[in-house]
DNA sequence: GCTTGCTTTGGTATCGGTACCATGCTTCCT
DNA sequence: AGGAAGCATGGTACCGATACCAAAGCAAGC
């Protein structure tokens, strides 16, 4: 394995600053990590022989001695779901300040995955664990409770958190979804979600659906019309599908759909079939995602805010991390109703 | 700073493992990096202890003593761009199960963001680079320059690139939008992206209205229409702002817009105002993002195939990285044109 | 039988930082 | 004046792996 780039001279380290500034290597090191501990003057000149050499401190190295590397894992589904995305945004607002650096992992709803990713993600020895959705294999479970940092589960509101929780309660959008069909005078109403079989599962929509189901049944309503269909990716297609299946089922006066996404393909689904919305069939999301907002009709939606879980967990993480309580070990942040127009008054 | 968790026993390492196995350290190490230079004996007895203890690698101090940390530095705008977070999805696909781990950086499209989180990038000594949209800060072009490893420039073609690139080129997909526009009998055309001022800058975007500037002048015709308007952020509400400007102007044939999301802004601010499309003015985007795909009227877009871009870039820098020849410095992945609904034949 | 060479294993130094303790010097108090 | 206390700095021993070299064991070749 020969390298044909030139040898690049090795980016300087701090004994190069120390040796430039005439100092030792732990004063270099105590003026970058806490410059109030050393004197002025002194301060001024290891920062110059920093600029001078374009000194960036190898992190790798300082976390190996400090047992500290910096790191705080991050495992969602998908990237390219936009809530994740927003998350991610979020938890980097919150912890990058402070000198945190996320390393994401994607799983792609794969429960096999989970671990390969996991495994991953330990090997860096990451301060803290951010998880979504993995507390499916028993195995993982195990790595995260033996692996010594502080583990943060998000977008769920789990029976007994691992160690802490941020999120909301998947079941109780279900039964919200349900109860406001209801109260908008819908008596057939349905609920479409993915599949529940095969590798890549999407749990929590699942969980979306059970809400429903037993906010119907508690109605006095029946709930032969929840059903699962095609695969949890390319939501978009999932919407539209959906409802087609569910129109040659005869379909329905109000329906749930476990996402904002699949909303707007079953809404264009409706308009391919010139079926009213909210006149023929009143559609209900979850998510609060920018298309639902964007859209005609815009859709009605049950929110959370994915951007401020991304941000509370950091907030959480900080505090942990700096020695302090945490304080409760669920955070639950609600969930919030928005009817707009693919539901009537 | 006290921190109140347990003890949490340590991890194990690599020497309890030995201690477990009967043999040296060393000898560990080798089973893990290449199992086919230890005896077979040997190798089943270590992987035994490797699974008793549930020995995880730390790969910090691997990377500290074999200078090759495994981490690949990707910085994007944005993850909530769906396009970069194909990319971003890409990439890791092509160079996960070689053992490396992307270290996503986002800026905001902020100019002053990019050299902070690329300092952060490199206190982390990545194998390689990754960068969309980086060379307009001087300090951050010296900084890649001088990193010593690949360095791959993505979503762009530019003139000389630092040392690699993977892309296309805007300024084409402006000009192929002239063309494709001009082709179909619109002589007013307008052209629609977010401000070129500020902080934030979406030099991209710039880079195809230039294209299509260009292109509409080599045919002849005005370029008037031609508007920067609103933050590149929130590009579904920039398309709609957009077109009302437009409208506001006195509207144009056919317009271009510098994503598939504007689009559908756009869309949708027709729609409210039954302004019909294509019949009464025809849109074309870029990006072909699935949104695109999937609502009434489908949108004609230019396509780039974003995981693609991810992809290649992956299998270029284990070709580097494995001390092969890379090939040629600009790796140009072309662009397609996607005619569907929004524009008239 | 002895050298040669291959396979398999081990020992030691080192990667680039930080923790921890020691030291020299000043300042302040009794 | 003597000693305690505090500040600024330096020295040394690691953190947990891998690179590199050495060496033991064994088979093959002459």
């Amino acid at each position: 394995m020969s390298d044909p780039r030139p040898p690049a001279r090795r980016a300087p380290t701090m004994r190069d600053v120390s040796r430039l500034a005439g100092v030792s290597p732990m004063t270099v090191s105590r003026t970058l990590a806490d410059p109030g501990l050393v004197s002025q003057e002194t301060r001024a000149r290891v920062l110059a022989a920093v600029e001078q050499l374009g000194y960036v401190p190898d992190r790798g190295a300082g976390g190996l001695s400090s047992r500290r590397t910096g790191f705080v894992a991050l495992i969602v589904p998908s990237l390219i779901n936009p809530n994740f995305a927003d998350t991610a945004t979020g938890l980097t607002a919150a912890m990058r300040p402070r000198g945190y650096q996320p390393l994401i992992g994607v799983t792609g709803y794969s429960v096999a995955e989970e671990e390969v990713v996991l495994r991953a993600m330990l090997s860096r020895r990451p301060d803290a664990i951010v998880v979504s959705g993995m507390h499916r294999s028993q195995a993982a479970r195990d790595l995260l409770a033996r692996a010594g940092v502080p583990v943060v589960e998000i977008w769920d509101r789990p029976e007994t958190p691992i160690d802490r929780a941020v999120g909301f309660s998947n079941y109780a959008v279900g039964r919200l979804a349900a109860r406001t069909l209801v109260a908008r005078g819908a008596t057939r109403i349905a609920g479409l979600g993915p599949e529940r079989t095969g590798e890549a599962r999407d749990f929590r929509g699942e969980e979306r659906l059970r809400g429903l189901r037993d906010g119907l049944r508690e109605a006095g309503l029946a709930d032969d019309l929840i059903l699962h269909h095609g695969r949890v990716a390319g939501a978009f297609a999932h919407g539209a599908e959906a409802m087609t299946a569910l129109i040659e089922r005869g379909g329905a006066e109000a329906v749930f759909l476990v996402s904002d996404i699949s909303v707007f393909g079953a809404l264009m689904e409706c308009r391919r079939r010139s079926i009213r919305v909210p006149q023929d069939v009143q559609l209900l999301g979850f998510g609060d995602f920018e298309i639902g907002r964007q859209c005609v009709p815009r859709i009605s939606t049950i929110a959370v805010d994915p951007v401020e879980i991304g941000r509370r967990t950091g907030d959480l993480l900080i505090r942990l991390l700096d020695g302090e309580e945490g304080g409760a070990a669920i955070i639950d942040l609600g969930i919030r109703l928005l009817l707009r127009e693919t539901t009537r008054a």
